[in-house]
RNA sequence: GCCCUGGUGGUGGAAUUGGUAGACACGCAGGACUUAAAAUCCUGUUCGCCGAAAAGCGAGUGCGGGUUCAAGUCCCGCCUGGGGCACCA
């Protein structure tokens, strides 16, 4: 711990006069930064009988343009509450360190040939500059690099955790991939299914999996993988030869150059992040975040409820309910106006199944054939089958089932041509064999059906739109339906008259982000021409494709209910759709009603109900019917986990053929090799894809993104310089989660999402003993930038100032804040400004003066508003700068930066120094035994201050200082017995100030490592109290009365005042209102 | 567009649970000390009305409604600033 300065034993300023003692902040913060640096004051152990407490603050991204006042806010509240732990006899953990790897430098070796590692490192120095200057308590010895060698090998040993990984659903947790390979090989996936359910072999047997090929059981077990590699999309751009980020394509354009941008299919890993996300969800409770944080989370991960419902598809709104004889498309399996007749025979007949068709059944659904999907009482020709296989054409039948005479005469001439004509095929089998024999039923069927191939599949039978809807109450209010445009389905529906109108649009949509078309307001459609049937009404439903459906969500299709959804109804309005009501009175016409709480009309089987009853009854009915099922649906997609870039992590990854093997543990670190040139590789690659030892060793020429190496940081600063694990089990097991982690909400759902899972993961695979990184997550605000701008005239070299620009046509530009006087521009260094620009300048001055105009942007350098820290340390001192910080206002809030009131802040520290010294007199400090008036001033700042550190409300302590400071003035109070605990209090706040005046008072120790001192209520106890006296509820006068007094007490005193008799007139009061220890209120 | 969040004097903000709106600062104005300046100290400072002053009256927490003895705080509807929306980190 700090040893005693030489010298500093005894006090340091005897009580005589000497020359100047002033406040000298720069010396006095010099010293004692430079002496804790010496004395290893901030060296934390992980051995200790404290209790533990770790403090975090985010990692941050060492960029080029340095620290600016924004950055340390919530450093510097991270330091108070460390330092405020410390005191209060914790062993505090509190590291810093940083996320290295980044595209700013890699973009800055494209454009100046600098190695990124070597412009990184020369950030990271100027940063820790920056930061040592202000005082912070960090364990340097702790300090981590992402882009390190020693650091990036553990991501990489982690990374490979999550790729020999997959999720157990049924135990909902990771486990080793080789569980999954073992209960394959003696049971095949039946308890294990797809996570992807359209893979092409969604499920096979252990025969099958022993069956398999290398390729074809990597390509399954992939699959399953918590980090896995897929096709993914990017935004390419040819001209740059790169890939861009969603904020470097501004409509439909690179942001660099203005070239055309477009969706390119690469090969991209994924972290199978979907797979937690109800854990994700679910633990939420267990954490001490912000409610609007949480919220968030839960929106991101965006768990719904509802059905998926399989719409026929046919492309004439009315076939064969006209003309006899039309001919049915082949993927007809009805018609509409039968298939109302239909369902109604198959409803009573599904919900009694027989024992036989139960068991064929059991075998049959799922896709558990080879993926062949199954449908049982489906009609088909206008004849309900038992089961059919539809992709198949294959009919099968149990005798015994229902067939009624009047029926089976019916329809028995449409299903004998419509059969022969389409090549189905009928097996019947009887209830016997199918109870007795069902593996033997199984084999005939299996037989018949062949091996499918997706091409055979789509060749022929039936289009099916499957939608995702969390509204199947509404079922019988779907006007119309949409279809995200890129849906695989739009051109084998899209019709021959609306071929080029689909085109046309789909173009349109291309050239659009999918953030501009989340946000577009303006409505964007186009018919295809083909309808949905109802599966209730037998309804033809037209289907048109918008781009406000995006792929990616749902199936990426939807049915629109105008009348209860706000963008289906806009969308109707729009394109002249008819709306149909089915809440009655609930819908008034002119704007969708959402509710679930409406009695539904219109709606069939339906009518009467209340909505939120019938969600359930519908997907009953659904299931029932096997045409829907009930679906969780997520809005959280897989992360993707590859960047086409260079600096970042390596994949310890080599690819044989088409299939990727991890390199073993052994080989880790892959370091990342050396590169010529950082431009991309051929075809979208990452510029790994140049270096040809590196691609003849195949190895994967992706690297891992920016979150990889912040995914887990905050466990390396347990046990930094470990090269055995990438901490040791004792030290994560000591210091657990992070206590208290400060940083801004922009990180709100990225990097505090992929953290958690990673931690789950770990806890999953029993390297972690906690499942959650971060107990409680303090948001600081953003700290904006106030600019100043000022106004050429067009085409000139004339500034006008802001009052008069209106007067001319002008542009504005930013002006460098740092020479503007509130808002009145120093003429003369805006002329020295970027190497004499402006020098020839002329200006249009008001009052004399040029006036700037103003605005609140982000803190950029790019903007000319930022304010740099050092420059402010210097000027008025550390301890000044971060009390300053803290005084702003909440640490939660976004305010503009203002460097004025600063001066107050000093101006306080200045005269919280003045009762310990005198600047003649020097030092004034006594042992005089304190009032009970000063007491009360200290202890009230005790309880204040402790109260506000413990909850982050470190403004209101610093005024609370202010106060203490104050009444303490004016009590000309300088007593060491009331000063020695205010230093100590000071301490997490200014601590080279509490230091100084602690040594100063003839302590030997570190004031750093005092204790925090003990509020004692007996000094803040009062007798009486002053009460406000309102006449119905506007304060009138004020009454004084013991804190103890009763209803009669008060009301007697409060009717015996003149003022309440003034307003009283004479007249009774109605009522008196006695909150003991708040106020009164006489109401007239 | 969707999700989150903020809006209180000239300025930053305070009011922790519905109970004296504007604590603490900045700025400004006036004064003391000084040859002067800096530093320091004192006084005033939400707005309007009345008044020499003291006192008093009215309004007031983005806008419009509501609940309550009492609303910055709770409810409904609007306006508006900021953050995020999956390759910035």
């Amino acid at each position: 711990m700090t040893q005693p300065v030489p010298g500093f034993a005894q006090s340091r300023y005897p009580n005589k006069k000497i020359g100047n003692m002033e406040y000298q902040f720069r010396s006095i913060e010099k010293k004692w930064q430079k002496h804790w640096q010496d004395n290893h004051a901030y060296r934390v152990s992980n051995i200790s009988d404290k209790p533990k407490c770790y403090v975090l603050d985010m990692f941050p991204y060492p960029s080029g343009a340095g620290l600016h006042v924004g950055h340390p806010l919530g450093y510097i509240a991270s330091d108070i509450y460390s330092r405020f732990k410390r005191l209060k006899g914790f062993n505090v953990l509190h590291p810093m360190g940083y996320d290295a790897f980044g595209l700013p430098a890699e973009q800055y070796a494209i454009e100046h040939g600098v190695h990124p590692a070597v412009s990184t490192k020369q950030n990271i120095d100027n940063f820790r500059k920056q930061l040592d200057n202000i005082g912070f308590c960090y364990d340097w010895e702790r300090e981590v690099r992402t882009c390190e060698p020693n650091y990036y090998k553990w991501t990489q040993w982690i990374f490979l955790q999550l790729f020999n990984s997959f999720y157990n659903r049924t135990l909902q947790k990771a486990q080793p991939i080789s569980e999954l390979i073992a209960a394959f090989e003696t049971a095949g996936n039946a308890a294990y299914p797809m996570p992807d359910s359209s893979f092409h072999t969604a499920s096979f047997s252990a025969a099958e999996w022993a069956g398999f090929d290398e390729t074809t059981k990597q390509a399954i077990l992939m699959e399953y993988r918590l980090a896995y590699c897929g096709e993914g999309e990017v935004n390419w751009c040819e001209a740059l030869g790169t890939v861009l980020a969603n904020d470097e394509v501004v409509n439909g354009v690179s942001e660099r150059g203005g070239h055309p941008v477009v969706k390119k299919k690469l090969r991209q890993w994924y972290l199978r992040i979907t797979e937690y996300a109800d854990r994700l969800q679910n633990d939420l409770q267990k954490l001490e975040w912000s409610d609007a944080m949480k919220e968030m989370q839960t929106n991101w991960i965006g768990k719904s409820s509802g059905a998926e419902i399989d719409f026929v598809v046919s492309t004439s709104p009315q076939p064969l309910s006209k003309g006899e004889g039309q001919k049915e498309p082949g993927y007809f399996t009805s018609t509409p106006d039968k298939w109302k007749a239909l369902i109604d025979y198959a409803k009573a007949n599904r919900k009694n199944p027989t024992a036989a068709e139960s068991a064929l059944w059991a075998v049959l659904r799922n896709r558990q054939l080879n993926g062949w999907k199954f449908r049982r009482q489906h009609p088909v020709a206008g004849y309900i089958s038992d089961f059919v296989c539809l992709d198949a054409k294959l009919i099968v039948e149990v005798d015994g089932g229902y067939h009624s005479e009047a029926e089976q005469q019916s329809f028995d001439a449409l299903r004998t041509e419509w059969l022969n004509e389409h090549g189905y095929t009928m097996l019947r089998f009887s209830n016997e064999e199918v109870l007795e024999q069902i593996d033997t039923v199984k084999s005939r069927i299996e037989e018949v059906l062949g091996t499918p191939s997706p091409l055979e599949r789509e060749k022929e039978g039936e289009v099916v739109l499957r939608v995702y809807t969390t509204r199947p109450d509404t079922i019988f209010g779907v006007d119309f339906m949409v279809v995200a445009p890129e849906h695989e389905v739009v051109a084998k529906i899209t019709t021959a008259e609306q071929k080029t109108a689909v085109e046309q649009y789909l173009d349109y949509v291309n050239s659009r982000s999918e953030r501009e078309r989340m946000a577009e307001k303006k409505i964007t459609g186009c018919f295809t021409g083909a309808y949905a049937i109802n599966p209730f009404s037998g309804r033809a439903i037209p289907i048109w494709i918008s781009e406000y459906v995006l792929a990616g969500y749902g199936t990426g299709a939807i049915m629109a209910v105008p009348c209860g959804d706000e963008r289906d109804h806009k969308f109707a309005q729009h394109f002249n759709i008819p709306i149909t009501n089915i809440i009655g009175d609930a819908y008034n016409g002119q704007e969708a009603n959402p509710t679930k709480d409406a009695v539904l009309e219109n709606s069939d089987f339906l009518n009467g109900m209340v909505m939120r009853k019938a969600i359930d009854v519908v997907i009953d009915k659904l299931e029932a019917l096997g045409i829907g099922t009930r679906k969780t649906n997520y809005r959280m997609r897989d992360a993707a986990f590859s960047r086409q870039r260079y600096w970042g992590e390596p994949f310890p990854i080599v690819w044989v053929g088409n299939t990727a093997y991890a390199l073993p543990e052994s080989e880790l670190p892959l370091l990342l090799p050396e590169v010529d040139s950082y431009s991309p590789g051929p075809e979208g690659q990452g510029p790994l894809a140049n270096i040809p030892e590196w691609t003849d060793r195949q190895l994967e020429t992706n690297t891992m993104p920016g979150y990889a190496g912040s995914s887990w940081y905050f466990l390396r600063y347990m046990d930094p310089g470990n090269d055995a694990a990438f901490a040791s089990r004792q030290a994560t097991d000591y210091w657990n989660q992070v206590d208290v982690y400060i940083g801004g909400t922009e990180h709100a759902v990225g990097h505090l999402l992929y953290s958690r899972m990673w931690t789950k993961a770990l806890y999953d695979l029993g390297h972690l003993s906690f499942d959650e990184p971060f107990k409680k997550l303090v948001n600081q605000g953003m700290i904006q930038g106030s600019s100043r701008f000022v106004y050429r005239k067009r085409g000139t070299n004339v500034f006008v100032s802001a009052g008069l620009k209106d007067q001319y046509e002008t542009d504005a530009l930013h002006a460098d804040v740092n020479f503007v006087d509130g808002y009145e521009l120093d003429i003369e260094a805006f002329k020295k400004w970027r190497n004499g620009e402006y020098a020839n300048a002329e200006f249009i001055l008001e009052d004399g003066k040029y006036l700037c105009g103003a605005e609140v942007e982000k803190m950029s350098k790019s903007k000319f508003n930022t304010v740099n820290p050092d420059m402010l340390v210097d000027k008025y001192g550390a301890d000044t700068f971060r009390m300053y910080e803290m005084f702003l206002g909440p640490i939660e809030q976004s305010k503009p930066w203002d460097t004025k009131g600063i001066e107050g802040v000093h101006r306080f520290l200045k005269k919280f120094w003045r009762l310990f010294f005198d600047e003649q007199k020097g030092s004034v400090w006594n042992n005089d035994a304190p009032t009970d008036v000063e007491y009360k001033s200290l202890h009230k700042a005790i309880k204040k201050i402790e109260e506000d550190t413990e909850r982050f409300s470190f403004n209101t302590a610093v005024s609370a200082f202010m106060i203490c400071v104050n009444e303490l003035s004016d009590l000309k109070c300088n007593k060491r017995a009331i000063l020695e605990p205010l230093c100590i209090l000071m301490t997490p706040y200014a601590p080279h100030i509490a230091e100084e005046l602690w040594h100063a008072l003839g302590n030997a120790g570190s004031v750093l490592d005092a204790a925090f001192p003990v509020f004692e209520p007996k000094y803040l106890v009062e007798s009486s109290k002053e009460y406000p006296v309102s006449i119905n509820g506007k304060v009138r006068t004020s009454l004084s009365f013991a804190l103890d007094a009763d209803q009669a007490t008060v009301e007697a005193g409060v009717l015996a005042n003149e003022v309440v008799q003034k307003w009283l007139e004479g007249k009774p009061p109605k009522k008196i209102i006695y909150v003991k220890g708040k106020m009164i209120n006489v109401v007239i």
